[in-house]
DNA sequence: ATAGGGTTAG
């Protein structure tokens, strides 16, 4: 239903009281006062004003609509809107003075109320728009067709369909349906409310075919998962432009047809941007980050301009690479160019460097980023949590509201995560409880997973299951997992079958869960339940994430799958690891076998060849770095314990600093010891 | 006259 009639003006306008406006939104400055100007302005000058110097200055903002109000201006419906607009502004955070203004506006005409619905909008004042539309409508103001978008999107975003229908009634019956811009954004309603068939009437209500709005209903098509429906659309277009072809490979990459995607893009006639982009972060968000930088070399080589979306999107990917060189050089390409380095840019480069292990160059980004936002500082101490230095991620947390950032949800996740991976107990739960009780965050699903990890990981699984059983919402497969986790590292067999069983109905297609009992099971000496859920997950058709490890040499990602020789050098690679494992053995390391033996899924490649991959990096970084110079690996799962032994031992037998990073944290390796401090 | 650089990305 449309809103409903405002009983008290005050309470749907928001909180804002005469005492807390500027002094000239005061009543007494009310409009009314005919017998002025003392001097005249004209409309033209105050209008060139209001849009040059006061869209970036509330300072001046003020001066102008004192002025405005001085010279009786308030009163021309056009100075009256565009004073509306600049208020309106989301940098200000001022929409209570565009509503003020509108209420001293006698008889507000269309534009005025446009400006308003449109300000609402932009401050994400959904249900706002809503209702001045409603109080549009009940002053008998005539609409226009540029009244539309803006409630539409509202609609959208509230997922407001009775109002939606209601709106789109309305347009009918003034055939605004005629206008491509009200067609298209009400297309995108529709498919926002999943009503694709709605969506696809609408465009057809508008006659002659219009380019814009069929990209908007390829995208809706796409967006409501109907990807033959985009498919057979698309081909029946007779003009396609570049956006067409955009939203046909942006909607295969959010439908996972990262093939397709890669087809079209191969075939369209004409690449822009946005088609890049597309590519590029489809990669990312696939999790084919050798794929995703490919792309942007590709891009180089086309010589396509380098924005700073793209820029930070490509961070993203060295960031998940572990590709220290290539970061590297994007970081020089920002500095060439000049590219000033906002809070997204700067918060992309800072996470590159700590995810490629150089925390020491992050830290440097941190503290000369101009400009901080709240998801700056959780990076930063999100990567302090990722390298162990909890006290260090302590600090930053009290200097981070020093500086009066307030912390948000995730924030404490990075908080919690910092706990986990030093052991801290009684400070992970001081902080679960602080961070609804002091900071007024409640605690989400996620943040109870943290402090079952912090239990766990110390060995209190009764208090762990004891958090399980008292927490106000359904822990879900990460509470769990946490937990198993947890059973696995202290051997305590009797609860990890009963969590494993929770788990493998959760999440039985999730070959990680079946892979950690089964491990538990093998380490206890209990092959045939090892065997058991190795056989349930065949039955199931699970398919395990093959181990993959990375290293970046001179700006060129090496990577080393499980069970494969594809690697051009990989006859020299285990060659050295032959002749690694002979000095750690003559070091006296005796090889733990109990977890290597049962990764699942791997028992049918070569039994010879079983080396988990994170070894295989490492012997070709040896192989192929000065001596000395530290190296930095990257691998996709969680490295084994023998793994982590062996790498401490190469350590110290080459005198290496190793940095390696796995699913979840880093392991600083140096002269045999590891700053995980054997904790993960 | 005035207000949407419509769609596809971040």
């Amino acid at each position: 239903m449309l809103p409903q009639p405002m009983q008290d003006s005050k309470q749907e306008m928001g909180t804002a009281t005469t005492a807390e406006l500027p002094y000239h939104l005061a009543p007494e400055s009310h409009l009314g006062q005919k017998h002025l100007p003392t001097f005249n302005l004209s409309q033209k000058t105050i209008l060139d004003l209001l849009n040059t110097r006061c869209s970036n200055s509330y300072e001046h903002l003020k001066q102008v609509h004192a002025l405005v109000v001085k010279t009786g201006h308030l009163q021309d419906h056009f100075v009256a809107g565009t004073l509306v607009k600049c208020y309106a502004n989301p940098q200000f955070g001022s929409l209570d003075c565009s509503i003020k203004v509108v209420q001293q506006v006698p008889n507000p005409n269309v534009f005025v109320w446009n400006s308003m619905i449109k300000g609402c909008l932009d401050n994400e004042e959904h249900r706002k728009a809503l209702s001045f539309y409603y109080r549009m409508v009940v002053l008998s103001c005539r609409t226009n067709n540029y009244t539309y978008p803006p409630l539409f999107k509202a609609c959208s975003m509230e997922q407001a369909v009775e109002e939606g229908l209601q709106i789109h009634a309305h347009v009918v019956k003034n055939s605004f349906v005629e206008d491509g811009h009200v067609r298209c954004s009400g297309i995108q309603m529709y498919a926002s409310f999943g009503r694709v068939e709605d969506a696809r009437k609408l465009l057809d209500a508008g006659g002659e075919t219009d380019v814009v709005c069929c990209n908007a209903m390829i995208d809706g098509y796409m967006k409501c998962g109907d990807v033959d429906a985009a498919r057979g659309f698309f081909e029946e277009m007779v003009n396609k432009n570049i956006g067409s072809w955009n939203a046909m490979i942006n909607g295969f990459m959010i439908n996972g047809m990262i093939d397709k995607a890669k087809d079209y893009f191969n075939e369209m006639p004409e690449k822009d941007e946005i088609s890049w982009s597309v590519m590029l972060d489809g990669y990312n968000r696939g999790g084919q980050f050798k794929e995703a930088l490919e792309v942007f070399t590709e891009m180089q080589r086309e010589n396509v301009k380098l924005r700073k979306f793209i820029l930070s999107s490509a961070l993203a990917t060295c960031a998940n690479l572990g590709a220290l060189d290539q970061g590297k050089w994007i970081h020089t390409y920002i500095r060439r160019n000049s590219i000033p380095l906002d809070a997204v840019l700067g918060t992309s480069l800072l996470d590159m460097y700590a995810k490629c292990g150089r925390i020491d160059l992050a830290w440097d980004i941190f503290e000369n980023m101009k400009q901080k936002k709240v998801f700056s500082w959780n990076a930063m101490i999100g990567a302090l949590a990722m390298h162990g230095r909890a006290e260090d991620a302590f600090d930053l947390f009290f200097q981070m509201q020093r500086e009066r950032f307030k912390p948000n949800d995730i924030t404490f996740v990075a908080i919690l995560n910092a706990c986990a991976h030093a052991g801290l107990v009684d400070e992970g739960m001081k902080y679960l409880n602080d961070m609804k009780e002091v900071y007024g965050v409640e605690p989400t699903v996620e943040h109870y997973g943290c402090a079952v990890d912090i239990l766990g990981r110390a060995g209190l699984l009764g208090e762990a299951l004891e958090l399980i059983n008292s927490m106000p919402m359904k822990p879900n497969a990460a509470v769990w997992g946490a937990l198993l986790g947890a059973c696995r590292i202290h051997k305590n067999i009797e609860l990890a079958e009963k969590v494993g069983r929770i788990l493998l109905e959760m999440e039985p297609e999730n070959s990680g869960r079946y892979a950690l009992l089964s491990n538990i099971y093998a380490k206890a000496g209990r092959w045939d339940d090892a065997t058991k859920i190795r056989m349930l997950m065949k039955e199931r058709g699970v398919r395990t994430i093959p181990g993959r490890s990375m290293i970046d040499l001179d700006g060129v990602v090496h990577e080393f799958r499980i069970g494969e020789q594809t690697h051009p050098q990989s006859k020299d690679v285990y060659l050295m690891l032959g002749q690694i494992m002979r000095r750690l053995q003559l070091a006296g390391h005796v090889p733990n076998t109990s977890q290597v033996l049962f990764d699942i899924g791997e028992e049918e490649k070569q039994t010879a060849l079983r080396y988990h991959t994170e070894r295989l990096a490492i012997a070709f970084g040896l192989l192929k770095t000065a001596p000395g110079s530290t190296i930095h690996v990257t691998n996709n799962l969680r490295v084994c314990e023998d793994c982590h032994s062996v790498v401490k031992l190469i350590s110290k037998i080459y005198s290496r600093q190793i940095i390696l990073r796995d699913r979840v944290r880093y392991h600083h390796f140096s002269d045999g010891h590891c700053s995980c401090k054997d904790f993960w």
